[in-house]
DNA sequence: ACAACTGTATACCGATCGGTATATAATTGT
DNA sequence: ACAATTATATACCGATCGGTATACAGTTGT
């Protein structure tokens, strides 16, 4: 079996706006193939089942958005300063979060959607390993935090999902459009801050 | 009409349970009345939709959820005194938040994983105005902490949101059981220290 | 020119969707 | 006792669900 780019791109394009609009168990398969312009074989031709369309959509998203933070994540020690060691690395992979949720809007509001899906949710079984990997690294670079910073060993997974927690919160903020600040280097900035030194910054 | 308070109740929390561990769109009436040992007409008599249900659902429970927030948010300044003053009532609503959390597992477990959901999910805009309203009364309480404080004012946006989206972080960690701390008092402490401090705790 | 393969549409599948018309059993007021 | 009301079930509605059998047009290798 072979593809046609173009076909398979485009039925992708219109999964994600849907998927993301209104849900995974929310959009049929008719609307989709509508939305798209072909008909359901064409679909089953290029992804074999609907879930088997959201787990290709989200596979090469969370691709991207891994290695960013991995990349982003990417600790040199140096501690004897300050803002180019720990704050440094923090604030890059905040910055780097925020781009990644700007440029990829409709995907990201999926990821979020998602985040506190319950177990037993028909879909939950296709993301939640992209879900756990995203953390993995997260944990890991506070790993390398602490190997060198004693004083933050065995806190590795709270910081990590604290600091998760918060980024992924000022982002849901940003989406509605409840604060005035947009996702640029500067509240990366405010986020470490609040992070790092907490309400008095 | 009139009602029998005890089919309801048991309607209400087969409901809860479906909702809550595979989402709204996910659950069909039939499985609902499956579950409840009842017939349609019976739902659709004391419920009149599927939306109906799912409204007088969470209106319960997120009247609940309000009242305590409300209450354990009340702020007597005390300015003098760093324990009694902001740090006490942080603590307190924490606490309380954990406390429902854990005595109203299934119920928030919908409301985590509807913190998120897209605009144009068919049933964003039932459980809107109860998440909004949960935010005002945090948003109220940063608004009177900043009355005294006032190098707190203007960040009671930002406050509400970090606030509680570290509170729905730590209870959608515990609920996945990655971390093996227990929504306590001690724990409630902890994302308070974080909150005010930061890392540096 | 013709066979093999790629890609797409028509038309259909049984099952299930949310919701309801109608009948009737059970209770209540008088 | 009987009418009115409450509460429940049978049986059904048109629409849509996710998925597919089949035919066939377009392309490609030889």
């Amino acid at each position: 079996m072979t593809v046609n780019p173009s076909v398979k791109e485009n039925i992708l394009k219109c999964a994600l706006e849907l998927f993301s609009a209104k849900g995974y168990e929310a959009v049929s398969v008719q609307e989709l193939v509508n939305a798209a312009g072909i008909t359901k074989p064409t679909l089953y031709y290029y992804f074999g089942s609907k879930e088997g369309l959201y787990e290709q959509l989200i596979a090469g998203y969370y691709g991207m958005l891994e290695q960013m933070a991995a990349f982003a994540g990417q600790y040199l020690p140096n501690p004897s300063s300050y803002f180019d060691d720990v704050h440094l690395v923090l604030t890059r992979l905040a910055s780097k979060y925020f781009e990644f949720a700007r440029e990829n809007e409709l995907f990201y509001r999926m990821v979020l959607s998602n985040l506190f899906m319950p177990d037993s949710s028909p879909v939950y079984h296709i993301v939640k390993k992209y879900h756990f990997r995203q953390y993995e690294v997260v944990h890991g670079m506070f790993k390398s935090f602490s190997a060198v910073h004693t004083n933050m060993q065995g806190k590795e997974t709270i910081f990590a999902w604290t600091f998760l927690g918060m980024i992924n919160s000022f982002i849901g903020l940003y989406y509605n459009n409840f604060d005035s600040a947009s996702l640029e280097e500067d509240l990366a900035m405010r986020v470490v801050k609040q992070f790092m030194h907490g309400i008095h910054s």
